[in-house]
DNA sequence: CTCCCTGCAAAACGTTTGCAATTAA
DNA sequence: TTAATTGCAAACGTTTTGCAGGGAG
């Protein structure tokens, strides 16, 4: 009953439910059983201070952090790899060695403030809000991507290295036409999704992983920087997608996490292929002068 | 008694001590004076979520966030404008009325870990590292602002703008100059000031306000766009330590913080006369021709 | 004399535990 | 029969509250 919730269940809440079904029920069991959840990982026990504890299923997302009304007392999720990079960053300049990070944004929601109802929140419209943030993600590094291409096969005087770079423009074009098809069907599932608040707040990847290449080539740069800014990029990118899908549970947006950090990587294994290419036939061609 | 303790106290610890002074005070007294003190503003609860509450004076700086052991049960403390920037950020893209952020890393502290004993820390101590940290950044912001200004002055054919440039470069110099000699004062007073862990974690200002624009310099600008440039980076610079400056309380750290900002001020005055000269002039010279 | 503040004890709160009864294997 | 699990009640630690006593103005 308590995996059903949706929400965070204090242990009151959750007496109170089972005995809606199964009168009788102590608290005392009630307790010792969300111990034992918790002890045996399929539940997390969350303060949010109001001096109750709540607990959630373990079955969501690790590492996630809270927006709690003290109105309504609901509290929502959100997942930032920003806030995560900087709560490592800042734990590595105190040498602390972190183990978990608590981050709660207290205040008024959107509904307790307009007074508007909120739509719904059931178990499939969380899966879908995090599979539509990953397809953004994974949009706009495609966008970034194809700009970026585009761009070094203008810039790359010799025959073969443009060629290299407008097949892999044309992969972008062809991958980013799938994901979009991909996200109208998923718009078509729920037609309210777009509405929905960001669940996914990766603002260092929301423009697109390959935004910051795009921008240097911009500046100048010869075909073997742009290969070698294409090869940082790529590389960036698998892992990050790669990273944060092995941080997920099984869902829609871990897959699209996980095969997207497939493509990147074998875009990068060509891009790797070519350097190698490029580096032996300029020695070749110094050592045949 | 409560206001002279460093650490978060909980109200037991804090009856002790009191106890220790005045026998017989009772817990309730404590509880209640405590209360009164959270609710008229001279302190602040915090949870650290160990089931009792812990209280901090609120003269120290707000809105800082946690380090908490859970070995030594002892708490250091951060102020990052980067997490606050983030924590805005998601409160808006959730159309959240955010009141208070509270933000916690757990895990084991370096004493805890190496077994080294940490040196100790007082009032002193805390306002000296305050006071460091404010005058990093503010060296670091007229390093790379006098970087900035050297570039411009090369790059400005003009000779009226080239000696403005050429002027605030000397400026920035001579501050700079300033700064590290305040920066050397505080070391003197505290041999092993340096070694202390980070307490301001302002990120995107720790490698100097100016650093992007003197990176724009380099890809390339006319006199008039290193102008603009240089216009941008002093008004970001002024309102940044303007508005921090303004967030803390009295200690060496916010005058550190005032008087750059004010410094940041007469140099964008500055730039602005030049840059509504420079108007002015180019426009005489269409009209006459 | 009045008022407020104190200390003590008792109660409140969410949670845990001891124990006898019950259930299942 | 044995072991584990249950509900109840009591105990737990922290915090709040009721109330009578005591000091200051």
């Amino acid at each position: 009953m308590f995996l059903q919730q949706e929400g965070h269940v204090s242990a009151d809440e959750l007496v109170a439910l089972v005995r809606h079904d199964a009168p009788g029920i102590g608290r005392a069991t009630v307790y010792r059983t969300l111990q034992w959840m918790v002890s045996s990982g399929l539940a997390r026990k969350v303060d949010f201070g109001d001096g109750r504890a709540r607990f959630e299923s373990a079955e969501r997302h690790p590492r996630h952090f809270h927006l709690i009304c003290n109105v309504c007392h609901r509290s929502s999720e959100f997942l930032s790899s920003d806030v995560e990079a900087l709560m490592e960053e800042i734990a590595a300049a105190h040498r602390f060695a972190a183990t978990q990070a608590t981050v709660q944004i207290h205040g008024t929601c959107d509904q307790c403030r307009t007074g508007r109802a909120a739509a719904p929140i059931d178990g499939s419209t969380t899966a879908r809000v995090f599979a539509r943030d990953a397809l953004r993600m994974a949009i706009a590094t495609e966008k970034s991507g194809r700009e970026f291409y585009a761009r070094a096969a203008k810039l790359t005087a010799d025959a073969r290295g443009r060629r290299v770079f407008q097949k892999l423009a044309g992969e972008e074009d062809e991958h980013l036409a799938k994901l979009q098809r991909r996200y109208q069907e998923l718009l078509r599932q729920d037609p309210g999704l777009e509405s929905r608040p960001t669940f996914l707040f990766f603002k260092g990847a929301a423009s697109g992983l390959f935004a910051e290449g795009a921008k240097e080539l911009a500046a100048g740069a010869d075909d073997r920087q742009a290969l070698l800014i294409g090869i940082r990029c790529e590389r960036g990118s698998h892992q990050f997608f790669k990273k944060y899908a092995a941080r997920f549970e099984e869902s829609e947006g871990k897959q699209i996490f996980s095969e997207f950090a497939d493509e990147e990587r074998e875009h990068l294994d060509l891009l790797l292929r070519e350097f190698k290419t490029l580096k032996t036939r300029s020695s070749t061609r110094k050592s045949a002068r």
